[in-house]
DNA sequence: GGATGAATACTGCCGTTGGCAGTAAGTAGA
DNA sequence: TCTACTTACTGCCAACGGCAGTATTCATCC
C-alpha cells in the first residue's frame, strides 16, 4: 500500500465514490498537497479492493458501465492505523526555481520574466482557494479539518508572493545575472 | 530534454564534474527544489552527451574508472534557451497533509504527533539552511543568486513552523477528530 | 603492517508514476 | 439532427524511485 493508497482510502471514508467522481474530488482537493494523475487513480482503486479494504460494484446508465467503491471495516482500520503512522518529509518540485538557481546561464530579463509567472501564478491559486473558502463545501461537517489544510495552502501561495515580489526588486538593481551591481 | 536534464546542464555550466560529484551537489542544492534520487543522476548526463550538450571522458584513479562530464557551447545555447522558456507550476508533496486532511479517520492524538513532526521537520530543515547560509560557499560568485534561492526555501520552511504552531493550537480546543469542540 | 570501515563510482532490476492519446457512450442546446 | 461537452474509462511508454549489489581506493586504528 501506497501513500497515494491511503489518500483514496481516506476519500472513501467520506462516502461511496465512482472512479471519475474520485478523479475531480482529488483535483479539487487532495491534489493541493498530493498531486496524481488521473490516469493513476483508475488503478489504485483496484488494489484497494485487491487488499480487502475496498468494495467495488458496477453500476450502469444505459449501456455505458460504471464502478462504485465503498471502503470496508477493514479498511477503515487500515486508516486509522496508517493515520498513526509518521510521514515521509515533504518534497517540492519548482521547475521555476531551477531557473532562478542557473539564472547566470542566461540574462537579466529571463529571470524577470520568470520571477513575475511566479508571482502570478502564486495569485492565481491563491484566488482559488478563496473562492473555494467562500463557495459550497460538500462535507460541511469537515469544515474545521478543511480549514486547517486550506490555511497552509494560503500562506505558502503567500509566501512565494512575498519572495518573488522582494526577489524582482532585488534582481532589479543588478547589472547582470552574473554581477549584483 | 526533460528539466531533470536541464538542470544538470545548469551544473554543468559552472564546472565539470563527475557523475558522483554531481550526485552531492544536487543533493546540497539542486534537491531543494528539483529532488531527484541519485540513480537518475548517472543515467541523465548521458542524455546529455547524445543531444550533444556535454562531453564525458574517462579518469583513472588506480584502477578505478571515473566519468567526467563537460558542457558544450551548443550545451550553453541550449540552457539559455530554456531559461527564457515558461515553467510548469510547483508541486508540493505533503504526505503529513494528507493525514491531517483524513484525520478525522483517527483520533486527535495521532493529529496532534502528525502536527508535532511537520514542525520539528521544519525546524530541522530550516537550521540546515542557516548552516548553509554561514559556511562555505563552493561558487563565491554565485553568492547573490544562492542567497535569492535560499531566501525562499527559509520563508517556508518558517511558514510551516508557523502554520503547525497555529494548527496544534487549534486542535487543543477540540473535543475529536470529528467535532471542533 | 593488516584489518576495518567509510568514501568513491557506478550498474541492475523492478514497481510506480506521469502524460498523452484513444475509445465509446450519454446529455444539453441550436 | 448535428455538435460539443461530460462521463467513464484503457493502452502505451518514458521517467522516476528505491533497493541491492559490485568493486576499488582511502583513512584510521590497533
Amino acid at each position: 500500500m501506497t501513500t497515494t493508497g491511503y489518500a483514496l482510502l481516506g476519500l472513501l471514508a467520506l462516502r461511496p465514490w465512482t472512479t471519475y467522481e474520485l478523479a475531480q474530488q482529488v483535483r479539487r482537493s487532495l491534489s493541493w498537497f498530493w498531486p496524481r494523475t488521473e490516469r493513476k487513480l483508475y488503478d489504485e482503486p483496484k488494489r484497494l479492493v485487491a487488499a480487502g479494504f475496498a468494495t467495488a460494484r458496477e453500476e450502469f446508465t444505459g449501456k455505458r458501465k460504471r464502478t462504485v467503491y465503498e471502503i470496508t471495516d477493514a479498511g477503515r482500520a487500515a486508516l486509522r492505523a496508517w493515520l498513526g503512522e509518521p510521514s515521509a518529509p515533504p518534497s517540492m518540485e519548482n521547475e521555476a526555481m531551477v531557473r532562478v538557481f542557473f539564472a547566470d546561464g542566461g540574462d537579466v530579463a529571463s529571470l524577470q520574466v520568470t520571477l513575475a509567472a511566479m508571482a502570478d501564478g502564486a495569485r492565481v491559486r491563491l484566488a482559488e482557494l478563496e473562492a473555494m473558502e467562500g463557495g459550497e463545501y460538500p462535507f460541511p461537517e469537515r469544515r474545521h479539518i478543511t480549514r486547517l489544510a486550506m490555511r497552509l495552502q494560503q500562506r505558502q501561495e503567500q509566501t512565494m508572493i512575498d519572495w518573488a515580489t522582494w526577489a524582482s526588486a532585488e534582481v532589479a538593481r543588478w547589472d547582470a545575472t552574473t554581477s549584483p551591481g
